[in-house]
DNA sequence: TTAAAGAGTACTAAAAAAGTACTATATAAT
DNA sequence: ATTATATAGTACTTTTTTAGTACTCTTTAA
C-alpha cells in the first residue's frame, strides 16, 4: 500500500499544478481502479500532501515539490511511526517482558538512524535516474553524507 | 518474531560459554516455552549462530560474541533479505507495473543505507546500557559516524 | 535403559492487509 | 436546475501472513 502510495505520489509530481483524476493514475501506474481511489482518499485525509477536486474534471493534486517530500512523510503517514520493535518509544506498555527487557532505549537509536536516512530522501530523489544526480542538487549537508555512505 | 530472536540471542549472550535451555530462557524472557523453542530450533536450522546439545542438560549456545552478531545478520535471518518494498534488488519480476516503474534501482539505495545502519549494531550495542559506551569500544570509524547523526 | 532435551513437521487460530462495493457529497458543464 | 463526473466515507469480504500449538522422531548424559 505504501508503495503504491509512492507510485501514485510520483506520477502526481510528474503533472504537477494540474488535476489528475484516479483513472488516469491508475492506467499510467498500472495499479487497479479501487485500490487508487482507496489509496488516494486515504492519503488525502491523512496528510496535507493532496488536495482533491470533486465533479467533473477533477482529481487530485500534489501541494508541494516533489523535492519537499520525504519518504519517511510517506511511510508514517501510511504506516504509521516507524518503529522496528514494539518496544521502540511510547510503545513500552507492549512489550511483554518489559522489566526483563534490557534493550531499553537501544532500539530507539537505531530507529532514529532509519528515519534519519528515510528523511534524507525525497521523491525527487526517487524519480532522478541519475543515481548521482543529487550530489549536485540543494541539499542539506547532511544529506551529502549519507551518499558518502553509499558506496 | 524476529524481536523474539534477538531477546533469546541476548540471554545466551549473557551465560555464554555454557548451554542455556529453551526453559531458562523462557523463564528470563517472559517468552512462552513453546515459542522459544520454535525460535530456537529456527536460528539453529537457519544459522551457524547458535549450536545446540541434545540430552540432559543440553541447550543453546552462541557460536559467537555477542559484538560479533550484527543486528542485520538476526533481521535477514529470520525475515529475509531487507528490503522496504517489491521491487528491490532481485524481485523485479514480482513488481506489476514494471515497465511503468520509475523508481528503479533508487530504492536500492535507500535500502543499502538501511542495511548499513542495521549492520553497524551489534547485540552488544543492544544490551548495552550506557547509550554512549560504543563510542569508547573497538568500533569501526563507519560506526562512530552514525554514531554522531543520531544527535 | 531411561529421562531430558532439541529437531522436524504439520496443523490451527488469530491478526493484518488487501481488495471490493455501496452510498453520500461536491463540482463543472449544459 | 439538471446531469454527468469525480471524490469521500464507510462497511464488508477475502486473502495472506504471522503466531501459536501439538505431536513424533532423534540425540545424549546419567
Amino acid at each position: 500500500m505504501t508503495d503504491y502510495a509512492i507510485v501514485c505520489i510520483c506520477i502526481l509530481s510528474s503533472k504537477a499544478n494540474k488535476f489528475v483524476n484516479a483513472q488516469e493514475i491508475s492506467i499510467e501506474s498500472g495499479i487497479s481502479l479501487s485500490t487508487v481511489q482507496k489509496i488516494l482518499k486515504l492519503i488525502v485525509s491523512k496528510s496535507d500532501l493532496i488536495i482533491a477536486l470533486r465533479g467533473a474534471n477533477g482529481g487530485y493534486k500534489l501541494t508541494k515539490k516533489a523535492s519537499e517530500i520525504s519518504i519517511i512523510d510517506i511511510i508514517e503517514m501510511m504506516d504509521g511511526p516507524l518503529s522496528i520493535t514494539a518496544c521502540v518509544d511510547g510503545n513500552h506498555e507492549k512489550c511483554g517482558s518489559r522489566k526483563k527487557c534490557f534493550l531499553e532505549g537501544n532500539w530507539n537509536k537505531i530507529n532514529l538512524m532509519i528515519r534519519n536516512t528515510l528523511h534524507s530522501y525525497s521523491i525527487a530523489d526517487l524519480m532522478c535516474s541519475d543515481p548521482m544526480s543529487f550530489l549536485y542538487n540543494n541539499k542539506s549537508s547532511e544529506d551529502e553524507f549519507n551518499i558518502m555512505e553509499l558506496r
